[in-house]
DNA sequence: CTAAATCTGTACCGTTCGGTATAGATGCAG
DNA sequence: CTGCATCTATACCGAACGGTACAGATTTAG
């Protein structure tokens, strides 16, 4: 333990607060008395322990990817890539418009147009949403090598077909879609696609 | 004629300038003096012309809607449901990313998430998108009961997904997706409805 | 040519923004 | 108990925000 006054809050849970705001008004739209209202400690408390708001925001992101988007990563490891694709997007409806959290996702609606101020904001959201879809190339193209899927299918055009649908699905839940909504579009989406 | 001064500026024209403005920082990112430099007039000239910021987001909705947003409309007039729906999606990867204009849509990233002084620019688009979709759902319903769509098709079902579809592109086409690629997503999504 | 009406430009309003200096409170090491 | 490091809290900073008062310029109506 470091000498010193010991922080009178935890980091972890703080930074849930300022997730909560981040996602619901966005980078720009979140303004530091927000922030530090909702965490429930001082501006200066904030300063010292995360650094600026673009520092904060960086880390909320991380919780963020880690806490309610782990969902992705969990769906993306069933064993099947039907199973697999099949769970990312059905339980992207139900992730997407979850009971006692802001509907839609921090990774898209966060930061989608800004002002200069928040150029780098939106570059850390662009940036995830491409590491997302990575990963559903990766999942694909694993398959592809074990002969889980039709070799015709072109595993990067498919990745981006369904990271798409992910994103206009989070555009509905920001909107108010409902999760039965979602869950058609997700149906209909995997119909079409027939793995 | 009115007496008085007349106007030293086209109010479509500076429309315009600003329809780039919010199209490219949202209506929070957008201050008043981007919006007073990119339109060349002063301040009061534009309080004077179109009311406050908000009744100025509302114009220019309303201009974007009836220009750059206008193919939606000319899209589903094609005689058959199916070119209708192509048609839709394809030019939606063309329009989304045209060259010389802001990639993505306004009426989808100009205010998805923003502090309280914003909601009622994100209540305008939240609910210019659902009358786009109504759009669609209304073009579905009508090749229904011309006999163009097979009776087992939920025009409701149908709208949403092919909505939901294009704001994913939008969303793509605003984190520098190429043209190509959301031809791919509309290619993809075209050929699992096999209308 | 005068009067009324409208627009333009400057300069300013109060508020809020993100960020910080500074002083007092609270802890550990010796 | 003393010294020091760290945190908390108040109060403040300059800049930018959306919005406007006011005076001068420019037009039509009479």
């Amino acid at each position: 333990m470091p000498a010193g006054r010991p922080r009178a809050f935890s980091k972890d849970d703080v930074l849930d607060r300022a997730l909560e705001v981040f996602w619901r008004k966005g980078y720009e739209g979140a303004a530091l008395s927000d922030l530090t209202a909702a965490m429930g400690i001082n501006r200066p408390s904030l300063y010292a322990a995360f650094g600026d708001k673009q520092s904060l925001f960086r880390a909320v992101l991380q919780r963020y990817v880690e806490g309610p988007g782990s969902f992705v990563g969990r769906a993306l490891a069933e064993p099947s890539v039907q199973a697999a694709v099949a769970r990312l997007l059905r339980e992207a409806a139900d992730e997407l418009t979850a009971p006692g959290r802001p509907p839609g996702c921090l990774a898209i609606h966060g930061a989608l147009a800004c002002s200069d101020a928040g150029a780098a904001a939106q570059a850390d959201l662009a940036a995830q949403r491409r590491a997302s879809e990575a990963a559903i190339r990766a999942r694909l193209e694993r398959a592809r090598d074990e002969g889980d899927l039709a070799p015709e299918v072109d595993p990067v055009a498919l990745a981006t077909f369904i990271a798409t649908v992910f994103q206009g699905m989070a555009v509905q839940a920001a909107s108010g879609s409902s999760r039965d909504t979602l869950r058609g579009v997700a149906e209909m989406a995997l119909a079409g696609l027939r793995l």
